[in-house]
RNA sequence: GGAGAGAUGGCCGAGUGGUCGAAGGCGCUCCCCUGCUAAGGGAGUAUAUGGGCUUAAACUCGUAUCGAGGGUUCGAAUCCCUCUCUCUCCGCCA
């Protein structure tokens, strides 16, 4: 959510910087709307500031015994009027509300202006991609001779766009997750969080997907909950409605779950393979930060993320995301790009975002400052990464010319020793 | 799933229709006193939002908020309805 008093004190500037991103603002309609609640508020707000004067007045007279009739009969006057205003400035704020819902982000001034993934800027490249003397297999080839990836029983199972792993590809999956978890606990100072994978609508709002983006979430609509797209929601939220102190800024938590996305409007798109699944594990990393120490943190939780590609040796590049590409709810993103070789080209396994205030103002996450006033915080998340494309590139970066996948040195302790998977 | 109890400020906890944004305590901030420490005294201390004033802040006048949403009433923390959540007991269960 933007701030308010922004968005009325200066329209034409917020819109013109969501332009960049490619949003419009109906700046006209924005102010039909707010200078439509400016009367109707402090009209509806001045008539209850007469009831209430007068029930006092009222609650005196009665005390002393005194006639009241004058005053009621003033009171009743205001009734009519007081109830008409009062419902449409409820109705009227809840529409201003929902426009303002769905206004996404301002992209910070670092954020280069373009239109499209095609404009995003590359700003680093780490490691060599390998040079193979035989022809490529993709995950899919590999991962089916090994006996270790079965599209069919989980077409079967589910339908399309799910995943069933066995033996040594399975555990590699677990080991992945697991090598995540300790680097990000044990060197980067992230407290563990087993979350929720079911949440409520108010989580999601706070975090930005809805109200806008519910066709991309699984809904148990029996029970009103909505499977998680990314632990961003449940750890983000975890500091809705509460005031930090400042002596435990920052927070910095990391979560391993499933996520679930309907993927609706990907028809067609990444169809083979388990690039792009319903149903995906992740390992996401969520700060809680301070304004002053926020964009600092965005570039330590980058390299966080981008250590794990480094300790597994996988060649990635970074990529800032340009206004154009940006999510919803971000002020700036990092991706990180894995080199894929039977695609012969870098895949997005890391996403970085800094979100400024827009969600903590939408789920009133706030810490303590130094005037020991409530502030507002800074949130940011990214993938540190996400376990199924980082077992693509694994499989595809390792493999050898008979199929079988050599064991990242890293992942070997979380693989009883195994150096090498062959087939089953 | 059945029966019951409950939800109040940073925390604890009073408050069953009127001057209650809310006693009291704790915590915190400032001041005083005490040559340190401990103890003591005084004052202050919710959030959001609107108007006024202002470069802004401060300030000031309002409004809303005592789990959420409706209702009764001139007036609701207090009465009624619905919902959510928490706790206790029973049942079921990994």
């Amino acid at each position: 959510m933007l701030d308010i008093q922004l968005l009325r004190s200066n329209p034409a500037q917020v819109a013109e910087r969501l332009a960049t991103r490619g949003a419009s603002l109906d700046v006209a309609a924005f102010q039909a709307l707010e200078d439509e609640r400016k009367g109707l508020q402090v009209r509806t707000q001045d008539l209850q500031a007469r009831r209430n004067a007068l029930s006092k007045q009222i609650g005196q007279l009665k005390a002393k015994g005194e006639d009241t009739a004058a005053a009621m009969q003033e009171v009743a006057g205001l009734g009519d009027e007081l109830k008409r205003n009062e419902e449409a400035l409820a109705d009227l704020l809840n529409r201003i509300n929902a426009f303002v819902s769905v206004i996404p982000n301002l992209p910070h001034e670092s954020v280069p202006v373009g239109q499209s993934e095609a404009d995003n800027v590359e700003v680093s490249r780490w490691g060599t991609a390998r040079a193979f003397a035989f022809a490529v297999k993709d995950h899919v080839d590999l991962g089916e001779a090994l006996g270790g990836i079965d599209f069919d029983a989980a077409t079967k199972i589910s339908g399309a766009r799910f995943t069933l792993m066995k033996g040594a590809v399975a555990r590699l999956h677990r080991a992945l997750a697991q090598f995540m978890l300790d680097t990000h606990t044990q060197e980067h100072g992230y407290t563990e969080v087993y979350a929720p994978y079911l949440v409520n609508g108010n989580s999601l709002f706070g975090t930005g997907q809805l109200p806008k983006f519910h066709e991309d979430l699984f809904h148990i609509k029996d029970d009103g909950y909505f499977l998680i797209p990314t632990a961003e929601v449940p750890v983000t939220n975890i500091v809705r409605d509460e005031i930090v102190d400042l002596a435990q800024m920052p927070l910095k938590f990391v979560c391993h779950t499933p996520c679930f996305r309907r993927e609706a409007g990907s028809y067609g798109k990444d169809t083979r393979g388990m690039i792009r699944q319903h149903q995906f594990d992740k390992v996401e990393l969520v700060r809680i930060e301070t304004p002053e120490h926020s964009w600092a943190a965005l570039e330590e939780l980058t390299r966080h993320a981008e250590i794990i590609l480094e300790k597994l040796e996988l060649p990635y590049r970074r990529v800032a995301l340009c206004t154009g590409d940006m999510g919803f709810s971000a002020a700036k993103t990092y991706d990180l790009e894995v080199w894929l070789p039977a695609q012969n080209t870098y895949r997005e396994i890391s996403s970085c975002s800094h979100f400024d205030a827009f969600q903590a103002r939408r789920m009133q996450a706030r810490f303590r400052n130094e005037k020991s006033k409530p502030e507002l915080a800074h949130t940011l998340n990214g993938s540190g990464l996400a376990v199924g494309r980082t077992l693509v590139a694994v499989l595809e970066n390792y493999q050898r010319a008979d199929g079988s996948i050599d064991v990242p040195v890293a992942l070997r302790p979380y693989m009883a020793g195994l150096e090498l998977i062959e087939k089953a």
